[in-house]
DNA sequence: CATGAATGAGAATTCATTCAT
DNA sequence: GATGAATGAATTCTCATTCAT
């Protein structure tokens, strides 16, 4: 759509933005998270970057390789975040109110579950344990900090699992739009706190 | 191909057991569910059907439309027994907890939002509204069950709406599984007694 | 090429000429024998055709299944058309004369051995199974004829079956083109004479 | 990827062992006979030779380049090779057998015919035309063997030329599995022994 | 001498959809 | 009510070739 004028073979370097391999990545993770893996083509990726499908092929050998580095590195850089927020010396609930507000922000969809259900079919065996593998890592995390302030009696004993999970779990809340296209609540800061009171005092109070 | 095993006497006229376009319906429910949207092709569903995909097209006119009429069909039944499951008088936190174990097996995924990325861009303005709509009363019965606990005092007051939410987001957490394939917790009744008692208690008790 | 207009959809049924099928058959045949596996296109057949790629790969769902059946109608019609020539009740000679003939006639490129080369990493063993067999029977043909002519002391004993593929190796012969352009003997008629004389004599004489 | 077992000591400055165009020539040479000019990629010979595909074409401007020169070297040695035998001073019917011998060890598929048939459309007028030349060298020293064998009376006088190519043509007899995956005679100094003696005394003894 | 990065033109295959029967 | 035959538009992936370094 940009650059009109592509010429055969070897580019003259441009120090210029972002080495290629780095913009098809990039790119293609904001695509798959918004269109699922199926909807988006290698086309979509290509042209989106300004260069053409044999190109992203000859950084990705296929789609599938393509996706899985994609998630890998996101989940990577969420991981990344929610550490560094985390290894903050504030009060676990404070913690995690930031955590909550910096991911309502970049509009990820977390549902890793429901969408990773239909590229299954299309990622090997092995693709499929690299990705589920950091899944997990960014699962521990959290799961360290809930332990820690159980340690601490910060909080009371229980499953820190369970407790990671559900706070991933209940941030997807915050994707919901109702049927006039409204989500639940009309700011994000709201929504972040709220989720994250819900989180912590559970509904029987 | 053939049925293999056909019993003695006359076969009760069979009225072909199901009409077609409800088979039609029910296998299509399964197989987006299973396997997405975009993965089930029409095809699919007419060779599980025994039928062809001209048969397919003769009750739905589009794939769009049938993948709208299978979640409508599929939420309609979930709120149903959603709402038998709310109307008994036990205690809330019981009632809950049967829900959990009916959603927990009943295996379907939940994550609504998650599924529905992808086919976004492929119905009709109208057919989101309508999916959104039959999800929206689905919420509604959870919602209401909560405010009615409310008033009698039975939970505090809050955001019943969230509670709502926040619960069906939980129940997800069933579908986890690590890298090494294991769920979080062992059995499905353990899993539904440990999210409905996290969901009550909260993180902080 | 030719039809211009092919509406979507069932074509209206013209009790014209062959079916769709079998004229895909024919002209895959002929493209494969002229150009080799991989030059031939699917697409190349479907426009020769005056059909669409979508249709031949409704009658065919590989392109390795259309080689296969090509190449096996192919060696049917072939052994038939030996088989029928063997069976008069002239003298072995002339009979392998006629065929010759027949053969050089049809340019036919009976050199499978190098044909088969490449189409060999793209057929599954089945199919290359299928085809094998088929070529075994056409030798089978020839070696009965040599066979039966053994006995009746027409030619002396020896491998019937290394005489069959003899005959046959040597008809490729027929193929070759110099340098100029020119074959080995300027007609047709000749050239078969000449090898089967050839066949018949040896070099020793 | 890396040499894995490196020599004490300084290595005989390596000289590359063979230079650089050699090797893909060879390369090539190989992988063409062995499955055909389209299937061979400049790719696969690139990485078989641990180069990179700019380095293929920084000796051979294109695929058929490359190509065409495989196929003149390859025959040119074969027609050495022919020669060498046959300018001992044997009876021609023991040179004839060491011919063959040589030939079917070397698993050389001489089907030249059915081996252009695909290239043909790939080739210009002239390295086709060259390719030609080289073969029909290739073809003349045998039928100059025959020709002098001719005029000493050690066979009756008859088409030389044929004589040639009847030759060849049988002994691609050698490379025929039937659907065992079995070839005509278990051994390749039997094959060679009966392809000679079929040649020389024909069917009719 | 050799390579890394990129392209353009296909190739096989899939699939929602259409239409005459 | 159901089907068989066909299409058109995409999609994944391949490959010979080009060019700056």
């Amino acid at each position: 759509m940009q650059r009109e004028y592509r010429p055969l073979g070897r580019p003259r370097h441009d120090k210029q933005a972002k080495p290629t391999k780095a913009m098809i990545l990039d790119v293609a993770t904001q695509l798959f998270l918004e269109q699922g893996y199926q909807v988006v083509s290698m086309d979509d990726v290509a042209k989106k970057c300004g260069v053409t499908k044999a190109t992203v092929y000859y950084y990705y050998a296929t789609k599938a390789d393509l996706f899985t580095d994609a998630m890998i590195q996101m989940m990577i850089r969420i991981r990344k975040r929610i550490d560094e927020i985390l290894s903050a010396g504030k009060p676990l609930k404070e913690r995690l109110l930031e955590i909550a507000k910096a991911h309502l922000e970049a509009t990820i969809n977390i549902d890793l579950n429901a969408f990773m259900k239909e590229p299954q079919n299309f990622l090997s065996d092995e693709q499929l344990q690299q990705i589920k593998e950091t899944e997990e890592k960014m699962y521990e995390v959290l799961e360290q900090a809930l332990k820690d302030a159980m340690e601490k009696g910060e909080i009371s004993q229980g499953s820190s699992r369970l407790g990671a999970h559900a706070f991933v779990a209940m941030l997807t809340i915050g994707n919901y739009k109702d049927a006039g296209g409204q989500p639940i609540f009309p700011s994000l800061d709201e929504m972040a706190e709220q989720i994250v009171n819900f989180y912590w005092n559970g509904l029987g109070n």
